[in-house]
DNA sequence: AAATTGTGAAACCAAATAGTTGCACATATA
DNA sequence: TATATGTGCAACTATTTGGTTTCACAATTT
């Protein structure tokens, strides 16, 4: 059973749910009524959210409260870093390469 | 048949894959040399990374050369825009509550 | 105390996935 | 022309996945 944020993120239906629950924390039940689904179906989602540390929960009475653990979010921007190193570096030869034009046009 | 990028970056391999040819376009064999996998299976990867259009391929006589698509890769970068205001935010915050302790320390 | 409500978890199922094996086909080399 | 090489694709398999149904249990309300 693979479980990372990328295998985590990678269900429309878990992306939806990490962006509702970014703002405010919000119950299975609560959630589950934005979704066309049951809510044990949101509940597994919440789970794999939950082990990956995507999400994490706040007991309150009967209720429980989930949200977003923001930073753990920071790992695909980390994941990103190494090709944004790239497409900076594209652009900036890019930029080279109109800045000549322009001093040829001169 | 799902196929975006989110799906696409979730199996490890085709992280591995894609980090591979990002910076220089390489042929389904010379990849999966770099793996414990057959030839055919890179291929499959492949052709998924095709079909979201996080690779392009090159003809050259027999063999086909794939590389990355960086732009397609900015796709990651702006979902996550929505979690980067809030952690940025977050941050903010916290960086104005050590200013007030210092306030309160002189 | 009895009924209601909010929840997680197990059992089950259909669909999707990653991988393998075997093949076809085009390009290159002998 | 015959053989070797690089490749995609189809068929098959085991495993994983997302969803549903059913149940158990604890907290709340009646």
């Amino acid at each position: 059973m693979r479980r990372d944020i990328f295998q985590a993120i990678a269900d429309p239906t878990r992306r939806a749910i990490i962006t509702l629950i970014a703002l405010q924390a919000m119950t299975p039940n609560a959630i589950s009524d934005n979704f066309h689904t049951t809510r044990q179906s949101v509940s597994k989602h919440l789970r794999i959210l939950t082990e990956c540390e995507l999400v994490k929960q706040e007991q309150q009475g009967r209720e429980i409260y989930y949200s977003l653990q923001i930073q753990k979010m920071k790992e695909i921007d980390k994941w990103l870093d190494q090709f944004r190193k790239i497409w900076e570096t594209r652009f900036n030869q890019l930029d080279k390469v109109l800045s000549t034009i322009k001093k040829q046009k001169k």
